[in-house]
DNA sequence: CGCTTGACCTCACGCGGCGTCAGGTCGGTA
DNA sequence: TACCGACCTGACGCCGCGTGAGGTCAAGCG
């Protein structure tokens, strides 16, 4: 097999002309020349350039594959290990994300399936109260949560998620009708309430806490975002402390 | 509250003065000015750069954000399900690289256990043999594998690749004692190897057949991994097609 | 031999989201 | 009034190439 040209060689393995070049320039892979000063790329070339390719699919920068292929005492353990760590941070990163947004996602199709599509300013304000909410979890707890999720299933989140609106209706109209909150019947809701949260939090006491907070620190969003004002979300947490309380 | 300062607003937001000057280059947010040209932002700026932070953790660029908050006619589900997208098509890429990597330290661990470290260059003809082997599954392929895995555990993962060694060193054995393939001891070792394989592919077809191109298509680069020559893993890949045939 | 066509060459800017100087101005305090 | 820190603008750097611009080389055809 005579050596190639650049264009053959970029034909071969996918990559770019253009790539070559700054791979070259780089340092990464120096080809022979020509008299006229064209590339010539021998079985010698093609094989590092495999490696350049494979170390780049690990995630490795330019740089840092030169000097891979440079120092004769890479270490192989390492360098998994390494590449290993930064992926699994990455995809925690990816995993937040994605909690993020399947939440939206979740909101916006309870929205409107109830004929209450959300309005794009509402949307913004919605959007920054869930980054808010967000700020007050550890990655760990992101992480938890996700994986509580993907265990309950998505029906039971959509059953879980529709559920909400219809117990503060409830727990409103005992409200609104002076109802004692030791009532069996207000109990039975705050029993339920209890155990929605109970259903996203896992029993978890950390998670709990940080769900308390979070919602503390962004009662407006949060009422925003289940058709209330914010008066109206705090009368209703008031009304069901005072019903744990009773009991 | 009076209006921020840069340095303030960067202070309370965690960005920096930086960045806060590069959105309002990008024309995102333009804040009020003092007379001797210092920036002023006021509560409406704090609101809208909590929008942008937000939308930029959702993943829209600054360009996209300008859009979606110029845009009156914002369509909140379209640009959620857009980001779930294409956080899709990261999560799959991800993966994938994940599962490289898993499969390079599994490997590496084997071998280190058994007192072979891999050297550097034999490492690098390991990483492009698995990269090289990994283009002959699909995408879904590799996400197919890594659930297979998961669904598996790391443990009989070990358990299984750490019988691959002792399997052909047995096979070996035998092929060079010149036992005939119809033998008993012989058909059972290659069912051992066919179940070994399945329990890689769940049983799927296409993914046997995927896995048999692939290693096909590799085979140096696999013998080197398994520590046997070329010729060597072609004998003994006949002798037990021969056995297969036998029955 | 010259002409055309296509592949090759080098040089250089562009992208995205800022980090990071450099060199000068403003505001509040001693 | 002098000083310090915070502010200002302008400009380059990063990374992995994409994408021209403008010129040269190689090969086939008449």
């Amino acid at each position: 097999m005579p050596p190639l040209t650049v264009g053959h060689l970029a034909a071969r393995t996918g990559l770019t002309v253009r790539a070559l070049h700054h791979y070259e320039a780089e340092g990464l892979l120096t080809p022979d020349r020509t008299p006229a000063g064209h590339r010539r790329y021998g079985a010698a070339h093609a094989e590092r350039l495999q490696q350049i390719v494979s170390l780049q699919t690990l995630g490795l920068s330019l740089a840092e594959i030169r000097r891979a292929l440079d120092a004769p005492d890479l270490d192989p353990v390492a360098l998994v290990e390494r590449q290993r760590v930064s992926l699994a941070d990455e995809a925690g990163r990816l995993a937040a994300l994605a909690e993020q947004l399947d939440g939206l996602a979740r909101l916006l199709r309870r929205r409107a399936e109830t004929g209450a599509p959300v309005p794009p300013d509402h949307f913004l304000t919605f959007l920054t109260t869930m980054s808010d909410l967000q700020t007050h979890y550890t990655p760990a707890q992101l992480q938890q949560l996700a994986a509580r999720r993907a265990a309950l299933g998505d029906d039971a989140i959509q059953a879980v998620e529709a559920e909400w609106p219809r117990l503060f209706a409830a727990l409103g109209a005992e409200l609104d009708a002076g109802t004692d909150p030791a009532t069996d019947a207000v109990q039975a809701l705050v029993r339920r309430w209890d155990e929605l949260v109970g259903m996203f939090t896992g029993g978890d006491a950390g998670l709990e806490r940080s769900l308390g907070t979070a919602v503390d620190a962004n009662r407006d969003g949060v009422a925003a975002m289940n058709g209330m004002t914010p008066d109206r979300m705090g009368a209703l947490f008031a009304y069901a402390q005072r019903a744990r309380d009773a009991r």
